[in-house]
DNA sequence: ACCTGAACACCGTTCAAGT
DNA sequence: ACCTGAACACCGTTCAAGT
């Protein structure tokens, strides 16, 4: 049904997702389309939430900190594995379906865990999704000024600056309201 | 001249910045544009570096972390002064401008001034630009789930995350291959 | 240098009608 | 439920021609 269309934005980019050129790849009128959608707009809001449905949720006993570097690296993965997408993703600004809202559920939820308190939940989530999504969108967007970054380059840039922002984010937490090092389960 | 484009994505959104809309606010026929500007993309690509014009370069001789925050806050509000043109800055994935070089130098010689090394400056930079663009397409995109943000709000939560950024940035750096806190001129 | 008229090859979407 | 034909109101861009 929308597969096609997944098909098409893989291999014509994003440009090239329209109605007719889809219709066209289905072999129907551009207007049959809207027997199945109802609209482009909601078409791709489908899409990118169709996305998400490919992160892994963590196990969910394991030290938050871990778990959360689990998550958003999960979503990095996934946001990268479609480069295509990624730039509908940008348009969208973010997405609004039944995953994107789990997903954020789940990263309250670790947040909670490794101490994070009231409002400051929602400003590291939000700070954590930014984060992720705008390394994503870098990370498949056609190099600038730089020479070429590999995928394994853009992964430990990512890697790298999420255990700063989640230093930075546990630790503000453990030194406002608990021991330090509290939230962690052993150390090592 | 293209001074007109920013009223009109002021007024009705990027959505409504069409060469056809453009010649109509100029009372003239929509090809008449093109004696101004190569394409449509070109016009978007001077907007976006214009708008860079307006970020201030650090006064150059205080604390290189001091410096940072400077540029990447000016960034982030230039960016969020104008709201509507921040999707189009996603879209384009960041603009490749003669400003937006100029401030790429610019973050390059702060950090190497912080301590930052070889491939580590370039991988910071980017860490934060991504950051920062990142932030200013959510301060300036509709809420999704949560109420809506101030912007006071969205200017602390950068502030914060940048520096839990800068700190990981310059600690790594100072850790690795300096005294810890040498890059700070003075204690405070 | 800057403009116009006319045209080309596209869009998303709707409406009425068919099976 | 799913499709088609025809149409509406748009796009960006080019070409030839005018001043």
């Amino acid at each position: 049904v929308l597969g096609a269309a997944l098909d098409l934005l893989a291999q014509d980019g994003p440009q090239a997702l329209t109605m007719r050129a889809l219709a066209r790849r289905l072999a129907v009128a551009p207007n049959a389309l809207y027997s199945h959608v109802p609209s482009r707009s909601a078409l791709v809001d489908d899409l990118l939430d169709g996305l998400l449905e490919w992160v892994d949720p963590p196990d969910g006993d394991e030290d938050p900190v871990v778990g959360l570097t689990q998550v958003m690296t999960s979503t990095y993965v996934a946001l990268t594995a479609h480069p295509q997408v990624v730039p509908l993703y940008l348009a969208r600004q973010g997405a609004r379906g039944p995953n994107a809202v789990r997903l954020g559920r789940t990263v309250d939820d670790l947040l909670v865990r490794a101490g994070v308190r009231g409002g400051a939940v929602a400003q590291a989530r939000r700070i954590l999704v930014v984060h992720t999504i705008g390394a994503a969108a870098f990370a498949t967007s056609a190099p600038d000024t730089d020479r070429p970054i590999s995928a394994e380059e853009s992964l430990a840039n990512f890697g790298q600056s999420l255990r700063w922002l989640l230093t930075g984010i546990v630790g503000t937490a453990s030194t406002d309201d608990a021991e330090p090092g509290a939230p962690r389960r052993r150390r090592r």
